[in-house]
DNA sequence: ACCTGAACACCGTTCAAGT
DNA sequence: ACCTGAACACCGTTCAAGT
Protein backbone atom coordinates (compact mmCIF):
# COMPACT_ATOMS: atom_id res chain seq x y z
CA UNK A 1 0.00 0.00 0.00
CA UNK A 2 2.84 2.20 0.11
CA UNK A 3 3.37 1.98 -3.63
CA UNK A 4 1.19 1.10 -6.48
CA UNK A 5 -0.48 -2.47 -4.18
CA UNK A 6 -3.89 -2.05 -4.89
CA UNK A 7 -4.80 -5.06 -2.65
CA UNK A 8 -6.54 -4.28 0.72
CA UNK A 9 -3.85 -6.00 2.81
CA UNK A 10 -3.10 -4.03 6.25
CA UNK A 11 -1.34 -1.40 5.42
CA UNK A 12 2.55 -1.47 6.12
CA UNK A 13 5.09 1.48 6.70
CA UNK A 14 9.47 1.79 6.75
CA UNK A 15 10.91 -2.16 6.58
CA UNK A 16 8.03 -4.78 4.91
CA UNK A 17 7.25 -7.61 7.12
CA UNK A 18 9.14 -10.49 7.22
CA UNK A 19 6.46 -12.74 6.60
CA UNK A 20 3.02 -12.84 7.31
CA UNK A 21 2.51 -16.09 6.40
CA UNK A 22 3.38 -17.70 9.92
CA UNK A 23 3.41 -16.20 13.19
CA UNK A 24 5.33 -17.95 16.10
CA UNK A 25 7.09 -17.99 19.35
CA UNK A 26 9.98 -18.20 17.82
CA UNK A 27 9.87 -15.60 14.95
CA UNK A 28 8.95 -13.21 17.93
CA UNK A 29 11.82 -13.89 19.93
CA UNK A 30 14.10 -12.70 16.70
CA UNK A 31 12.05 -9.90 15.82
CA UNK A 32 12.44 -8.42 19.00
CA UNK A 33 15.80 -9.17 18.93
CA UNK A 34 16.39 -7.22 16.02
CA UNK A 35 14.48 -4.53 17.63
CA UNK A 36 17.13 -4.83 20.59
CA UNK A 37 20.03 -4.63 18.33
CA UNK A 38 19.05 -1.75 16.40
CA UNK A 39 17.16 0.12 18.84
CA UNK A 40 18.10 -0.75 22.53
CA UNK A 41 15.75 -2.85 24.56
CA UNK A 42 13.78 0.18 25.75
CA UNK A 43 12.23 0.05 22.19
CA UNK A 44 10.99 -2.89 22.59
CA UNK A 45 7.14 -2.96 22.44
CA UNK A 46 4.50 -5.08 21.32
CA UNK A 47 3.85 -2.58 19.17
CA UNK A 48 7.11 -2.22 17.92
CA UNK A 49 7.97 -6.17 17.08
CA UNK A 50 4.44 -6.85 15.94
CA UNK A 51 5.30 -4.24 13.15
CA UNK A 52 8.38 -6.12 12.04
CA UNK A 53 6.29 -8.93 11.63
CA UNK A 54 3.53 -7.32 10.22
CA UNK A 55 1.28 -7.93 12.56
CA UNK A 56 -1.20 -6.53 15.19
CA UNK A 57 0.61 -6.03 18.49
CA UNK A 58 -2.64 -8.02 19.94
CA UNK A 59 -1.65 -10.97 17.69
CA UNK A 60 1.37 -11.86 19.86
CA UNK A 61 -1.00 -12.66 22.56
CA UNK A 62 -1.32 -16.23 21.17
CA UNK A 63 2.34 -16.73 21.42
CA UNK A 64 3.41 -15.23 24.66
CA UNK A 65 2.06 -14.26 27.87
CA UNK A 66 2.72 -10.94 28.19
CA UNK A 67 5.83 -8.25 27.56
CA UNK A 68 7.77 -10.18 30.43
CA UNK A 69 7.35 -13.22 28.93
CA UNK A 70 8.25 -12.11 25.54
CA UNK A 71 11.82 -10.45 27.37
CA UNK A 72 12.37 -13.96 28.86
CA UNK A 73 11.69 -15.59 25.66
CA UNK A 74 14.46 -13.34 24.38
CA UNK A 75 17.08 -14.28 26.74
CA UNK A 76 16.54 -18.06 26.43
CA UNK A 77 17.11 -17.24 22.70
CA UNK A 78 20.51 -16.08 23.42
CA UNK A 79 21.37 -18.00 26.02
CA UNK A 80 20.18 -21.06 23.78
CA UNK A 81 23.36 -19.68 21.37
CA UNK A 82 25.71 -20.87 24.18
CA UNK A 83 28.04 -23.86 22.86
CA UNK A 84 29.45 -25.87 25.86
CA UNK A 85 33.20 -26.52 25.40
CA UNK A 86 34.54 -29.61 24.89
CA UNK A 87 36.56 -30.77 27.81
CA UNK A 88 40.45 -30.87 27.27
CA UNK A 89 43.02 -32.17 30.67
CA UNK A 90 42.80 -28.81 31.86
CA UNK A 91 41.40 -27.48 34.23
CA UNK A 92 41.92 -23.93 33.69
CA UNK A 93 41.81 -24.18 30.22
CA UNK A 94 38.04 -25.54 30.12
CA UNK A 95 36.87 -22.67 32.73
CA UNK A 96 38.44 -20.24 30.72
CA UNK A 97 36.97 -21.51 27.40
CA UNK A 98 33.31 -21.35 29.20
CA UNK A 99 34.12 -18.13 30.56
CA UNK A 100 34.54 -16.76 27.10
CA UNK A 101 31.44 -18.76 25.64
CA UNK A 102 29.63 -16.54 27.97
CA UNK A 103 31.00 -13.43 26.38
CA UNK A 104 30.44 -14.61 23.16
CA UNK A 105 27.01 -14.90 23.35
CA UNK A 106 26.89 -11.61 25.40
CA UNK A 107 28.76 -9.67 23.37
CA UNK A 108 26.64 -10.67 20.42
CA UNK A 109 23.63 -8.62 21.40
CA UNK A 110 25.52 -6.03 23.68
CA UNK A 111 21.46 -4.60 24.18
CA UNK A 112 20.55 -7.76 24.95
CA UNK A 113 22.99 -8.22 27.95
CA UNK A 114 21.32 -6.98 30.77
CA UNK A 115 18.23 -9.46 30.02
CA UNK A 116 20.36 -12.30 29.28
CA UNK A 117 22.62 -11.71 32.71
CA UNK A 118 19.62 -10.44 34.95
CA UNK A 119 16.51 -12.43 34.26
CA UNK A 120 15.59 -15.52 36.71
CA UNK A 121 14.70 -17.85 34.09
CA UNK A 122 12.52 -20.19 34.86
CA UNK A 123 12.84 -22.37 32.31
CA UNK A 124 15.53 -25.02 31.63
CA UNK A 125 17.75 -23.54 29.43
CA UNK A 126 20.11 -22.12 32.05
CA UNK A 127 21.18 -25.53 33.88
CA UNK A 128 23.83 -26.30 30.80
CA UNK A 129 26.39 -23.88 31.89
CA UNK A 130 25.63 -24.69 35.35
CA UNK A 131 26.51 -28.26 34.75
CA UNK A 132 29.03 -27.87 32.65
CA UNK A 133 30.68 -25.62 34.55
CA UNK A 134 30.05 -28.01 38.11
CA UNK A 135 31.61 -30.51 36.10
CA UNK A 136 34.82 -28.90 35.62
CA UNK A 137 35.01 -27.40 39.17
CA UNK A 138 34.61 -31.01 40.89
CA UNK A 139 37.69 -32.27 38.74
CA UNK A 140 39.53 -29.73 41.14
CA UNK A 141 38.83 -32.67 43.35
CA UNK A 142 36.38 -30.25 45.36
CA UNK A 143 33.00 -31.94 46.86
CA UNK A 144 29.48 -30.58 45.18
CA UNK A 145 29.06 -28.40 47.90
CA UNK A 146 32.26 -26.05 47.80
CA UNK A 147 32.36 -26.30 43.73
CA UNK A 148 28.71 -24.55 43.97
CA UNK A 149 30.63 -21.86 45.74
CA UNK A 150 32.83 -21.65 43.71
CA UNK A 151 30.53 -22.16 40.93
CA UNK A 152 28.64 -18.86 42.59
CA UNK A 153 31.09 -16.80 42.75
CA UNK A 154 32.52 -17.03 39.37
CA UNK A 155 29.26 -16.47 37.82
CA UNK A 156 28.83 -13.36 39.99
CA UNK A 157 32.27 -12.01 38.80
CA UNK A 158 31.64 -13.05 34.85
CA UNK A 159 27.84 -11.32 35.23
CA UNK A 160 29.52 -8.13 36.88
CA UNK A 161 32.31 -8.32 34.45
CA UNK A 162 30.05 -8.33 31.46
CA UNK A 163 27.60 -6.31 32.61
CA UNK A 164 30.08 -3.49 32.78
CA UNK A 165 31.85 -4.15 29.16
CA UNK A 166 28.53 -4.67 27.58
CA UNK A 167 26.62 -1.11 29.18
CA UNK A 168 29.63 0.07 28.57
CA UNK A 169 28.91 0.55 25.05
CA UNK A 170 31.94 1.26 22.67
CA UNK A 171 32.36 5.10 23.91
CA UNK A 172 34.66 4.04 26.36
CA UNK A 173 37.38 1.94 25.27
CA UNK A 174 41.40 2.31 24.13
CA UNK A 175 40.78 3.54 20.42
CA UNK A 176 39.39 7.00 21.47
CA UNK A 177 42.41 9.19 22.33
CA UNK A 178 40.14 12.07 22.90
CA UNK A 179 37.74 10.53 25.12
CA UNK A 180 40.65 9.26 27.07
CA UNK A 181 41.97 12.76 27.79
CA UNK A 182 39.28 14.14 28.29
CA UNK A 183 38.18 11.40 31.12
CA UNK A 184 41.53 11.73 32.55
CA UNK A 185 41.40 15.43 33.00
CA UNK A 186 37.69 15.02 34.68
CA UNK A 187 39.32 12.71 36.91
CA UNK A 188 42.10 14.93 37.85
CA UNK A 189 40.22 17.88 38.88
CA UNK A 190 38.35 15.69 41.34
CA UNK A 191 41.12 16.43 44.01
CA UNK A 192 40.60 12.74 45.41
CA UNK A 193 44.73 11.93 45.48
CA UNK A 194 45.09 7.80 44.68
CA UNK A 195 42.34 8.77 41.55
CA UNK A 196 44.60 11.55 40.61
CA UNK A 197 47.50 9.11 40.58
CA UNK A 198 45.55 6.12 38.80
CA UNK A 199 43.78 8.48 36.31
CA UNK A 200 45.29 7.51 33.47
CA UNK A 201 44.62 3.57 34.26
CA UNK A 202 41.52 4.93 35.15
CA UNK A 203 40.72 6.57 31.84
CA UNK A 204 41.11 3.85 29.77
CA UNK A 205 39.92 0.91 29.19
CA UNK A 206 40.76 -2.35 27.17
CA UNK A 207 38.11 -4.78 27.19
CA UNK A 208 39.99 -8.00 26.25
CA UNK A 209 42.85 -7.48 28.38
CA UNK A 210 40.42 -6.87 31.53
CA UNK A 211 38.06 -9.26 31.03
CA UNK A 212 41.58 -11.84 30.84
CA UNK A 213 42.55 -10.19 34.10
CA UNK A 214 39.46 -11.03 36.06
CA UNK A 215 38.79 -14.31 34.39
CA UNK A 216 42.55 -15.56 34.86
CA UNK A 217 42.13 -13.95 39.04
CA UNK A 218 38.82 -15.98 39.38
CA UNK A 219 39.86 -19.24 37.83
CA UNK A 220 43.14 -19.34 39.41
CA UNK A 221 41.19 -18.70 42.79
CA UNK A 222 38.74 -22.13 42.07
CA UNK A 223 41.54 -24.07 41.08
CA UNK A 224 44.04 -23.12 43.68
CA UNK A 225 43.97 -26.50 46.18
CA UNK A 226 44.04 -24.97 49.54
CA UNK A 227 42.44 -21.27 49.43
CA UNK A 228 39.50 -22.23 51.56
CA UNK A 229 41.24 -24.30 54.32
CA UNK A 230 42.09 -20.77 54.96
CA UNK A 231 39.15 -18.83 54.74
CA UNK A 232 36.68 -21.59 56.52
CA UNK A 233 37.64 -20.23 60.33
CA UNK B 1 -3.21 22.55 55.22
CA UNK B 2 -3.68 18.90 55.20
CA UNK B 3 -7.15 19.25 57.19
CA UNK B 4 -9.84 21.67 57.28
CA UNK B 5 -8.53 24.09 55.11
CA UNK B 6 -11.06 25.16 53.01
CA UNK B 7 -9.13 26.40 49.91
CA UNK B 8 -9.55 26.29 46.79
CA UNK B 9 -6.30 24.01 46.21
CA UNK B 10 -5.62 20.90 43.96
CA UNK B 11 -8.05 17.82 44.78
CA UNK B 12 -6.36 14.95 46.40
CA UNK B 13 -6.92 12.06 46.34
CA UNK B 14 -5.67 8.68 48.13
CA UNK B 15 -2.49 9.09 50.21
CA UNK B 16 -2.52 12.82 50.86
CA UNK B 17 0.26 15.11 49.09
CA UNK B 18 3.35 15.17 51.02
CA UNK B 19 4.29 18.58 50.56
CA UNK B 20 2.76 20.86 48.34
CA UNK B 21 4.50 23.73 50.02
CA UNK B 22 7.77 23.25 48.23
CA UNK B 23 8.70 21.05 45.47
CA UNK B 24 12.70 19.87 44.82
CA UNK B 25 14.91 17.64 43.25
CA UNK B 26 15.59 15.84 46.71
CA UNK B 27 11.48 15.76 47.30
CA UNK B 28 11.62 14.28 44.17
CA UNK B 29 14.53 11.72 44.48
CA UNK B 30 12.71 10.79 48.10
CA UNK B 31 9.39 10.27 46.36
CA UNK B 32 10.53 8.62 43.25
CA UNK B 33 11.97 5.67 45.75
CA UNK B 34 9.24 5.77 48.52
CA UNK B 35 7.46 4.49 45.23
CA UNK B 36 10.23 1.99 43.99
CA UNK B 37 10.61 0.44 47.74
CA UNK B 38 6.27 -0.17 47.86
CA UNK B 39 5.94 -1.38 44.47
CA UNK B 40 9.15 -2.02 42.82
CA UNK B 41 11.10 0.26 39.67
CA UNK B 42 8.41 -0.48 37.24
CA UNK B 43 5.88 1.00 38.87
CA UNK B 44 8.04 4.67 38.93
CA UNK B 45 6.54 7.21 36.51
CA UNK B 46 6.16 10.82 36.18
CA UNK B 47 2.56 10.57 37.11
CA UNK B 48 2.90 8.42 40.28
CA UNK B 49 5.74 9.96 41.17
CA UNK B 50 4.33 13.38 40.87
CA UNK B 51 0.95 12.15 42.42
CA UNK B 52 2.57 11.23 45.86
CA UNK B 53 3.68 14.61 46.18
CA UNK B 54 0.66 16.19 45.23
CA UNK B 55 1.66 17.85 42.20
CA UNK B 56 1.28 17.92 38.26
CA UNK B 57 3.63 15.72 36.55
CA UNK B 58 4.61 18.02 34.05
CA UNK B 59 5.95 19.97 37.64
CA UNK B 60 8.95 17.68 37.56
CA UNK B 61 10.69 18.79 34.87
CA UNK B 62 11.60 22.00 36.47
CA UNK B 63 13.78 19.84 38.53
CA UNK B 64 14.09 16.79 36.31
CA UNK B 65 15.52 16.64 32.90
CA UNK B 66 13.45 13.55 31.96
CA UNK B 67 12.63 10.24 33.39
CA UNK B 68 16.50 8.90 32.72
CA UNK B 69 17.57 11.87 34.77
CA UNK B 70 15.40 11.38 37.53
CA UNK B 71 16.34 7.45 37.94
CA UNK B 72 20.11 8.77 37.88
CA UNK B 73 19.09 11.25 40.80
CA UNK B 74 17.51 8.31 42.92
CA UNK B 75 20.36 6.42 42.22
CA UNK B 76 22.88 8.97 43.38
CA UNK B 77 20.55 9.46 46.35
CA UNK B 78 21.26 5.94 46.93
CA UNK B 79 24.85 6.04 46.39
CA UNK B 80 25.07 9.20 48.92
CA UNK B 81 24.06 6.78 52.02
CA UNK B 82 27.26 5.40 51.53
CA UNK B 83 29.43 5.81 54.27
CA UNK B 84 33.10 5.00 54.02
CA UNK B 85 34.80 2.73 56.16
CA UNK B 86 37.23 4.07 58.83
CA UNK B 87 40.97 2.39 57.90
CA UNK B 88 42.22 -0.07 60.30
CA UNK B 89 45.52 -1.65 60.20
CA UNK B 90 44.06 -4.45 58.41
CA UNK B 91 43.68 -4.27 54.53
CA UNK B 92 41.79 -7.17 54.45
CA UNK B 93 39.66 -5.80 57.36
CA UNK B 94 39.20 -2.39 55.26
CA UNK B 95 38.11 -4.16 51.90
CA UNK B 96 35.51 -6.45 54.14
CA UNK B 97 34.48 -3.08 55.62
CA UNK B 98 33.86 -1.51 52.08
CA UNK B 99 32.34 -4.56 50.81
CA UNK B 100 29.69 -4.68 53.57
CA UNK B 101 29.73 -1.19 53.40
CA UNK B 102 28.20 -1.17 49.43
CA UNK B 103 26.49 -4.06 50.52
CA UNK B 104 24.20 -2.06 53.59
CA UNK B 105 22.94 0.85 51.37
CA UNK B 106 21.94 -1.15 47.99
CA UNK B 107 19.88 -3.99 50.54
CA UNK B 108 18.85 -1.15 52.25
CA UNK B 109 16.46 -0.45 49.16
CA UNK B 110 17.07 -3.86 47.38
CA UNK B 111 14.40 -2.96 44.55
CA UNK B 112 16.60 0.07 43.74
CA UNK B 113 19.67 -2.36 43.12
CA UNK B 114 19.71 -2.63 39.34
CA UNK B 115 19.35 1.31 39.34
CA UNK B 116 22.31 1.58 41.74
CA UNK B 117 25.02 -0.75 40.45
CA UNK B 118 24.12 -0.56 36.64
CA UNK B 119 23.46 2.93 36.00
CA UNK B 120 26.68 4.87 34.63
CA UNK B 121 26.63 7.84 36.58
CA UNK B 122 28.42 10.64 34.83
CA UNK B 123 28.52 12.59 38.31
CA UNK B 124 30.98 12.45 41.05
CA UNK B 125 29.04 10.89 43.24
CA UNK B 126 31.03 7.42 42.35
CA UNK B 127 34.08 8.66 42.67
CA UNK B 128 34.45 8.46 46.85
CA UNK B 129 34.24 4.52 46.98
CA UNK B 130 36.83 4.74 44.17
CA UNK B 131 39.10 6.65 45.82
CA UNK B 132 38.18 4.79 49.23
CA UNK B 133 39.16 1.11 47.90
CA UNK B 134 42.15 2.58 45.77
CA UNK B 135 43.96 4.09 48.72
CA UNK B 136 43.77 0.34 50.38
CA UNK B 137 44.47 -1.36 47.56
CA UNK B 138 47.44 0.80 47.27
CA UNK B 139 48.73 -0.52 50.84
CA UNK B 140 49.37 -3.78 49.43
CA UNK B 141 51.95 -2.45 47.65
CA UNK B 142 50.92 -2.61 44.19
CA UNK B 143 51.01 0.34 41.91
CA UNK B 144 48.20 2.36 40.54
CA UNK B 145 47.90 0.62 37.03
CA UNK B 146 47.22 -3.16 39.36
CA UNK B 147 45.72 -1.20 42.07
CA UNK B 148 43.26 -0.35 38.88
CA UNK B 149 42.73 -3.93 37.49
CA UNK B 150 42.25 -5.11 41.13
CA UNK B 151 39.34 -2.78 41.66
CA UNK B 152 37.53 -3.76 38.46
CA UNK B 153 37.58 -6.99 39.67
CA UNK B 154 36.50 -5.96 43.33
CA UNK B 155 34.00 -4.10 42.19
CA UNK B 156 32.55 -6.58 39.35
CA UNK B 157 32.69 -9.30 42.17
CA UNK B 158 30.48 -7.14 44.10
CA UNK B 159 28.22 -5.77 41.64
CA UNK B 160 27.21 -9.37 40.26
CA UNK B 161 27.41 -10.61 43.89
CA UNK B 162 24.76 -7.80 45.11
CA UNK B 163 22.27 -7.93 41.93
CA UNK B 164 21.72 -11.62 42.54
CA UNK B 165 20.60 -11.11 45.77
CA UNK B 166 18.72 -8.38 45.32
CA UNK B 167 16.70 -9.87 42.33
CA UNK B 168 16.52 -13.06 43.88
CA UNK B 169 13.46 -11.70 45.88
CA UNK B 170 13.40 -13.09 50.02
CA UNK B 171 11.98 -15.87 48.31
CA UNK B 172 15.37 -17.78 47.60
CA UNK B 173 16.71 -17.81 50.95
CA UNK B 174 17.14 -20.82 53.75
CA UNK B 175 14.00 -19.87 55.82
CA UNK B 176 11.49 -21.47 53.09
CA UNK B 177 11.96 -25.81 53.20
CA UNK B 178 9.28 -25.95 51.41
CA UNK B 179 10.47 -24.22 48.45
CA UNK B 180 13.83 -25.61 48.94
CA UNK B 181 12.14 -28.81 48.39
CA UNK B 182 10.75 -28.04 45.90
CA UNK B 183 13.48 -26.50 43.99
CA UNK B 184 15.81 -29.46 44.93
CA UNK B 185 13.61 -31.68 43.03
CA UNK B 186 13.21 -30.04 40.24
CA UNK B 187 16.83 -29.79 39.50
CA UNK B 188 17.06 -33.38 40.41
CA UNK B 189 14.74 -33.93 37.72
CA UNK B 190 16.30 -32.04 34.81
CA UNK B 191 18.57 -35.71 35.12
CA UNK B 192 21.59 -33.53 34.73
CA UNK B 193 24.49 -35.92 36.85
CA UNK B 194 26.96 -32.84 38.10
CA UNK B 195 23.05 -30.73 39.02
CA UNK B 196 21.33 -33.67 40.27
CA UNK B 197 24.62 -34.54 42.83
CA UNK B 198 24.38 -30.78 43.82
CA UNK B 199 20.71 -30.06 44.17
CA UNK B 200 20.83 -29.78 47.38
CA UNK B 201 23.32 -27.00 47.59
CA UNK B 202 21.92 -25.34 44.73
CA UNK B 203 18.04 -25.98 45.96
CA UNK B 204 19.44 -23.25 49.21
CA UNK B 205 21.00 -19.85 49.37
CA UNK B 206 22.13 -18.42 52.26
CA UNK B 207 22.40 -14.63 51.43
CA UNK B 208 25.09 -13.88 54.17
CA UNK B 209 27.12 -16.78 54.25
CA UNK B 210 27.30 -16.59 50.11
CA UNK B 211 28.10 -12.97 49.96
CA UNK B 212 30.91 -13.57 52.77
CA UNK B 213 32.57 -16.64 51.25
CA UNK B 214 32.79 -14.54 47.86
CA UNK B 215 34.24 -11.37 49.62
CA UNK B 216 36.93 -13.40 51.68
CA UNK B 217 37.99 -15.29 48.20
CA UNK B 218 38.02 -12.32 46.18
CA UNK B 219 40.24 -9.93 48.53
CA UNK B 220 42.46 -12.66 49.44
CA UNK B 221 42.93 -12.70 45.51
CA UNK B 222 43.84 -8.99 45.99
CA UNK B 223 45.74 -9.15 49.18
CA UNK B 224 48.05 -12.34 47.86
CA UNK B 225 51.27 -10.86 46.85
CA UNK B 226 52.39 -12.64 44.38
CA UNK B 227 49.23 -13.43 42.30
CA UNK B 228 49.69 -11.26 39.44
CA UNK B 229 53.24 -12.14 38.87
CA UNK B 230 52.08 -15.99 37.93
CA UNK B 231 49.45 -14.76 35.69
CA UNK B 232 51.06 -11.99 33.97
CA UNK B 233 52.80 -14.65 31.18
C1' DA C 1 9.62 31.58 39.29
C1' DC C 2 6.83 28.01 39.35
C1' DC C 3 2.90 25.44 38.00
C1' DT C 4 -0.74 23.46 34.77
C1' DG C 5 -4.41 22.80 30.53
C1' DA C 6 -4.50 21.18 26.25
C1' DA C 7 -2.53 18.17 23.34
C1' DC C 8 0.28 14.46 21.00
C1' DA C 9 2.06 10.21 20.02
C1' DC C 10 2.75 6.56 22.31
C1' DC C 11 2.08 2.20 25.85
C1' DG C 12 0.07 -3.08 27.62
C1' DT C 13 -3.90 -5.68 27.74
C1' DT C 14 -8.95 -7.58 27.60
C1' DC C 15 -12.68 -9.22 25.20
C1' DA C 16 -15.90 -10.01 21.92
C1' DA C 17 -16.21 -10.58 17.21
C1' DG C 18 -14.63 -11.82 12.71
C1' DT C 19 -12.35 -15.34 9.07
C1' DA D 1 -7.09 -21.77 15.06
C1' DC D 2 -5.65 -17.52 14.42
C1' DC D 3 -6.20 -12.69 13.94
C1' DT D 4 -8.17 -7.91 14.84
C1' DG D 5 -11.66 -3.64 16.09
C1' DA D 6 -13.08 -1.29 19.75
C1' DA D 7 -11.89 0.11 24.00
C1' DC D 8 -9.52 1.23 28.49
C1' DA D 9 -6.38 3.00 31.53
C1' DC D 10 -2.20 4.21 31.27
C1' DC D 11 2.65 6.44 29.49
C1' DG D 12 6.61 10.73 28.56
C1' DT D 13 6.93 15.16 26.91
C1' DT D 14 6.17 19.98 24.59
C1' DC D 15 4.45 24.41 24.70
C1' DA D 16 1.81 28.15 25.49
C1' DA D 17 -0.67 30.14 29.04
C1' DG D 18 -1.79 31.18 33.69
C1' DT D 19 -0.53 32.95 38.78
Amino acid sequence: MTDATPSLRPPRRGRPPKAQAQLSRTAIQQAALSVIDAEGIDAVSMRSVSRILGVDAKSLYHYVEDKGDLLDAVAEHVLEQLRPPAATDSIDADLRAWAHEFRRITLAHPQAATLVLTRQLSSTVGLAPVEGILEVLRRTGRGPEEAVHFLRTLLATLIGTLLREASAGPTFGTTDPAGIAERQATLEASGLPQIGLAAPYLARFDRDREFDFTVDLIIRLATTPDVTDQIAD
